[in-house]
DNA sequence: TTTAGTTATTCGGATATCCGAATATCCATA
DNA sequence: TATGGATATTCGGATATCCGAATAACTAAA
């Protein structure tokens, strides 16, 4: 992969997308912005069970949005890039936009 | 939909991630940003069937990414908002980003 | 009102994603 | 090396998404 095509570069891109197309992945990177965090109290956070979160992290981790780091038994997830919450807010407020100009959106 | 809870507000920012998660969409977007085209033009620059086009764009029309204008018997679709294309190109950079830092990433 | 051109929808099967439950793996400590 | 806590993976069925093919719906012009 050293110089992806036009074609692989969209595919990549749509798949950075996919990893963002769920609501807790989303509430991940954001817990994930205000400090980096272990996979239990990720789970608590959320109130969703450890295996979910740990394949939700795996998605993330995959498309190389976090990154992982041992911490004797436990295993601390940071974010790969702090900027990908500006990309999140920026979506946010567009939506916000959508919502105030029409309110007939798909939930 | 007066006062989305973050709950809600979460759900909906997937949703528009979900619809940003197709390399044809994400193609579609970057060509209504040069400029407002109708369906058949949108087919023939992507080299895909029209119904499939169509299709893609009812994805991004339901969660009013895109408005659609009747000009006689074409259908002409524009961005709704421009500034998603700023957010398209922010994650792209990120992705390059991610790409320079590792190579085993998900395709 | 017929015809031709444009766009939207439906149907079907293949594929992908989701989650709960069970379990495997890994690590530190005794 | 045995034990317990933390994390990752697998399996299964339900659900969602995808695309090709066929067709329906709409528009303009004859």
């Amino acid at each position: 992969m050293a110089m992806p095509s036009a074609e692989e570069l969209n595919l990549l891109h749509a798949n950075i997308c996919k990893a963002l197309g769920d609501p807790k992945r989303i509430q991940l990177l954001y817990l994930l912005h205000e400090e980096p965090r272990h996979v239990s109290a990720l789970a608590d956070h959320l109130d969703v069970p450890q295996p979910t979160v740990s394949r939700h992290l795996a998605i993330l981790r995959e498309r190389a949005l976090v990154t992982t780091e041992r911490d004797g038994a436990l295993v601390v997830y940071s974010l790969a890039d702090q900027s990908i919450v500006a990309v999140l807010d920026s979506m946010r407020q567009i939506l916000r936009d959508i919502l105030d100009r029409q309110a007939d959106v798909i939930l």
